[in-house]
DNA sequence: GACACATATCCGCCTACACGGATATATTGA
DNA sequence: TCAATATATCCGTGTAGGCGGATATGTGTC
């Protein structure tokens, strides 16, 4: 029950949103996640550590970079919630204009950078 | 975007959960809830009217007695959510104990109340 | 109108957590 | 070892919202 309400509330928040419809995308990296969502390293980073101890997100260090994704093998209720989410986020305007600044910004990137 | 948040919020709270499954059993007015999950009546009040006003719920007035039953023609996303809801929430033992408490107290009930 | 009852709202108190700048920690490379 | 960089954590501040007793409001009955 505390466990149920605890995935939902990680999904209370819109940032929180934001960052999930990106990694809907595949794995992505404090550093990007700070450049396409435009918000302070600080703020990505607690957003991060939220959705990872409520269980949405797994992050692994490689070198000096954190690198996040969703958690694709957690209980029925998280994988029916996943399902949703996954349908329903890349239908919000904010998602998709994070998408094409996502898109945007995986271009001019410095290929020597995180990615 | 907001939206969804505010969808999500509204089910991170575990007497609201606890709500939501028993109204998967139907209408319930504010005194049947109150017997059944034993909190006292703002409690139990404060949270429908957190739920109505997140969509989740729709009241009705009849005679004295407010009955509440779960929406079952929001969004799309609502709907999708309702129907994880509806598959997981029977699941969890706190839920099915208030089942169990809701079977009980409809049989004691005095007939001349709400119900 | 006066009362009884069901429900909604108010109130003070308390905790969780959002924010973002400042600081601490970890890792790599010179 | 030192500097540079990425990330995590700390900090003070502000707001949302949990709790439940007290009070206000709405409704039916006499």
């Amino acid at each position: 029950m505390k466990e149920m309400a605890k995935l939902f509330k990680a999904l209370s928040e819109d940032v929180r949103l934001r960052i999930l419809g990106l990694l809907c995308q595949g794995e992505l990296c404090v550093c990007d996640l700070m450049a396409v969502l435009d918000l302070p390293q600080s703020t990505i980073s607690r957003h991060l550590s939220y959705l990872t101890n409520a269980g949405w997100l797994a992050g692994e260090r490689r070198g000096v970079w954190m690198y996040y994704r969703l958690i694709d093998d957690g209980g029925d209720l998280q994988q029916d919630l996943m399902a949703v989410l996954i349908k329903h986020l890349a239908k919000l305007p904010a998602v998709a204009r994070d998408y094409a600044r996502l898109t945007q910004y995986l271009k001019t990137k410095n290929p020597s950078a995180c990615g």
